[in-house]
DNA sequence: TTGGATAATTAAATCGTTTTAGCTAAATTT
DNA sequence: AAATTTAGCTAAAACGATTTAATTATCCAA
């Protein structure tokens, strides 16, 4: 094994053809033309990178141009699907700039995020891609002092004036409590995290809005759930519900709706007939349950999308413009939400 | 906003303080000491770096130092719960040793692996974590000559001398397949991948041997899937291999199993009157199956350990050892895999 | 008082690039 | 023939750290 051969540098092909390292820079940047650079040079400059296998050290690169081609990720949990769909995606769209992507998980800590993000940064990150945690305002308000590219996804903060992405939770939560109130369903009821974070409570607002534009606002008998314990969290808020007349529920997490078929199925409850449901964004769990669940599906490839674009933009071209977007959310219905009279 | 305010340097610090950037150097890194710089200095140059939000570059670093705190790995995709999980404790487990990771999937592509391999060595990664995929031996053997540390997680090619870290599958597929024909099914069968992945050979190996060693070397009748089309095939195989009197199964991986419970479902096959069943990996998913899940059970927090613990061993004190590990599944058994006569 | 330790610090090379400014020789203009 | 332009190339600084060898100052022993 010949461990010990090191990698060839721009010197090595330089000294190879007898050529400054200039020229070998130039030539391999594909600048030759304009440094008028002699068409045999080239070639040979070509030829012997090509012979040596020449590979660039992207630290002297990085250290020279400032510019790291990578992207920082800090999110909630990378084992979550939601989060791991998320990641592949905005992989492949960063890949498409030629950008690679440091990931890290927070586990909806702030400290943890706080550390994370530092860490990236301290790395060199070109951005910063951040799904933040309740309470974490500092913090990004912290990244955003650096004038470091910075973008939120899945959620954000109304009070601060950033880059972000994500669902159009309100109205798409409006939509699907809408759609039981008009299919057989006269009480529904929302099943939500019990976080400050807006994007959370525009999906029990959006719940709230239709619930009030039916003229039953006086049925609005929510019930948050804590993350800690939570499947028993669940249980209990599904019987309290029923027990007070709910007869449907909007799921405001996969998470949530996860857990909750699994106290239904626990309770032999009868969907749709003790309850209609309606969870949020598919996936292979649902297909398993022994009804169709009806759900909210999120564009997460076009999340992740506009989120690596307009990061890119801002560390490509400086551009200065906040942009924030709203995806669309459907309503993917099936038999879990219609009562048949 | 101050966002033309740069880093502080080593130099800045320096001249901050009035020492050169050797004294900086040596205080930062905890060798004041050992270069004996005065107590005073040393707490000058600390309150120094402090004021002024010292951070050290890391490309500098890694440009001088040769290394870079970066493991690369590349998986088959970071969108199946399998791999995320197993990305979500290699993330845990790098940061202990003070360690990012850079994450790509090949979508079992070996081009692309490749790709990705190449990409990340340009980028610096210290050593390189691998999810190889079928018929990547050379891939594989290129990364070896490169010298470069390497392990590979959840495969292995039995032809190459590599760091490995994987279950024992054949051992608990033989176990499976066991507990089946001790639990009043006479005649089980295998759904597997169609690949000549070692790691799938083996769980069909641990099949044949515990139909062998039942004496029923005869019945062995199994059916392989490929990976496209999963949900036909898979469909098709569970069909042929009851009218052939299968009355029991295992699944060789999530996939196969999240995907044949959804056919189960669909064609109304009672478990486990009809069908014994055993998956691999529990998960969410199955909870929701209206039949609990017997499946064996991977340590992946454990898998995802030694592939950092292994690797980082040859990255910190160059260990020239080649370690191949087999983690120990275990049977998790529930309702699925037990006739009642 | 000269020489040798010892303590405290610094200068300068190095890692591998990119890029600006400058140099030489040939070609072109005046 | 002198001046200018152009083509083709190189030298050297810079990025920000680490580290080796060198330097200065101080103190002590002989």
């Amino acid at each position: 094994m010949d461990k010990n051969k090191k990698k060839a540098s721009l010197k090595d092909v330089a000294s190879y053809v007898g050529v400054s390292t200039s020229l070998v820079s130039f030539v391999l940047n594909g600048k030759g033309r304009l440094h008028r650079v002699s068409e045999e040079t080239i070639a040979k400059i070509k030829k012997a990178a090509e012979k040596l296998n020449y590979q660039p050290n992207s630290f002297a690169k990085s250290l020279r141009e400032g510019k790291s081609r990578v992207i920082g990720v800090v999110l909630s949990d990378i084992s979550n699907p939601f989060f791991s769909m998320i990641a592949r995606y905005l992989e492949d769209e960063a890949e498409k700039y030629g950008y690679s992507i440091l990931f890290a998980s927070s586990d909806e800590n702030r400290d943890r995020a706080e550390k994370q993000i530092a860490h990236l940064v301290s790395r060199g990150a070109d951005g910063i891609i951040l799904v933040p945690c309740e309470k974490s305002e500092k913090t990004v308000e912290a990244v955003l002092e650096t004038g470091k590219p910075l973008i939120l996804i899945d959620r954000y903060f109304p009070t601060i004036r950033t880059n972000y992405v994500c669902l159009n939770n309100r109205e798409v939560s409006r939509l699907a409590t809408e759609h039981l109130l008009t299919h057989g369903f006269s009480h529904p009821g929302v099943i939500a995290y019990d976080t400050t974070l807006q994007h959370m409570q525009d999906r029990v607002n959006g719940y709230k809005q239709a619930m009030t534009e039916a003229g039953k606002a006086g049925l609005i008998s929510e019930s948050r759930v804590k993350e800690a314990n939570l499947h028993n969290a669940i249980s209990g808020s599904i019987s309290r519900m029923l027990a007070e007349g709910v007869d449907s529920l909007l799921f405001a997490t996969n998470n949530i709706a996860t857990e909750a078929l699994k106290v239904i199925k626990g309770k032999g409850i009868r969907i749709p007939e003790d309850l209609g449901i309606i969870g949020f964004d598919g996936g292979n769990a649902f297909e398993l349950f022994h009804v169709p669940v009806s759900y909210i599906r999120q564009p997460i490839s076009l999340l992740a999308q506009k989120a690596v674009e307009i990061i890119m933009d801002e560390i490509l071209m400086g551009e200065k413009m906040t942009h924030q977007v709203e995806v669309q959310g459907s309503l993917v219905i099936t038999e879990s939400s219609i009562k048949s009279c």
